[in-house]
DNA sequence: CGAGTGATTGACTTAGATCAATGACCGTGG
DNA sequence: CCACGGTCATTGATCTAAGTCAATCACTCG
């Protein structure tokens, strides 16, 4: 549990200033209650800092399609501070709380500081470059390299080690797999000789080239 | 051809101030050769014009992992703004045309002219957005359900055509499907009744509940 | 007219999803 | 302090949807 955290403690950073955070102010939500419904105006940026929440759009016939499924450390809506309506639902899916930036605050900051602004345009940018590694991760068919991108992604410097961020189980979410599927082809992999697995991390084995 | 054409230049439009766009410089690469190089100094950022370039990073064996492939009318390289090195490599893969904006002219931009600096924050948090609603469509296995998402997702006003931005066999690849899969789960969408399939549109029918 | 590409369908194979069972671990309450 | 319920980790068996290989037809373009 406290591992998970840690993963999600480190997901977004710092980027807006004291003042603004201090600003923010925290709601409760139960499942199935709204944050926010699609065509109402925008009030600001929201930070999910307990529970989940998801975005989905409704059509016609009340079919709805999940945009996105956000968890604790993720901010929604970053888009609606540019726009004057929500342009879908967001609904919590768990007991939620989520701290909501008010966004004309958040405007006039980036108006004035521009040091402000930048630093939400740096997190945006490596959002953006984030998102498009884990979508060519995505693309790779075979589990065993699509672990293997992960891997190469997240080793340390030294090049080696992989430290876990939470649980495999986690993990294989993140992977796009099933955990069954993850747990067996990290056992191949350590078969093979290609990792070694210490508790709570993975070595790669050099040899495997 | 045209079609490619039309569906890649409305992927990113006009944010960034004439200004700029004027200032932006073509640069040519033939296949194999960098955009840039891991560590160098950024110097701004790209633009693809034509062609495709592919961000990679390199292990110390020489191994390559890729982060991303851009094609026409993707921008490479918005974090660089915000960094003093590139923290990757841009090669590209076949005959291509990028043209570069210069860092320190946009950055420079966003500070006297805070719409050009919303410009681009709402240009990111829309990539963002698309994104994440991309990889979310991407946890979903079934081929069948992705193209309802899919189609659900791109349908007019109406909500009962989509047309479609290319040619199928590029709509696979943007589904992370095979193109065979998308035929055959077209053809079978069809044949219940769920689609229509006019040239070059898809039209859903509501009766599919 | 022939080359190149998209669209389509068939046959076959397989990797990963699904269903299921088990052991290890952990925190909790009696 | 220990038994119990819950979750993670792991492995087995089975099934199936999607990938792969392959062939055909339609179109377009020079």
């Amino acid at each position: 549990m406290r591992q998970i955290q840690a993963g999600q403690k480190r997901k977004r950073a710092g980027w807006l200033p004291q003042s603004i955070r201090d600003a923010g102010s925290d709601r409760t939500r139960k499942p199935g209650e709204f944050l926010f419904r699609r065509d109402a105006p925008t009030v600001g940026l929201y930070e999910v800092v307990k529970g989940t929440v998801k975005l989905v759009r409704l059509d016609a016939s009340g079919r709805e399609t999940v945009l996105y499924v956000a968890s604790a450390g993720d901010f929604i809506a970053e888009a609606s501070l540019f726009s004057s309506t929500y342009h879908c639902d967001a609904i919590a899916t768990t007991k939620t709380v989520v701290r909501l930036y008010p966004k004309n605050l958040l405007l006039r900051e980036f108006e004035r500081n521009a040091e402000a602004a930048q630093a939400f345009m740096a997190m945006l940018a490596e959002q953006v470059m984030s998102l498009r590694t884990k979508l060519e991760q995505r693309n790779i068919h075979s589990a065993r390299d699509r672990v293997r991108h992960y891997l190469a992604l997240n080793r340390d410097i030294a090049g080696r080690t992989v430290t876990l961020p939470g649980t495999l189980k986690d993990l294989a979410g993140e992977l796009g797999l099933t955990h069954e599927a993850l747990y067996r082809t990290l056992a191949e992999m350590a078969a093979d000789g290609e990792i070694e697995r210490p508790k709570g991390k993975i070595k790669l084995n050099p040899s495997a080239l």
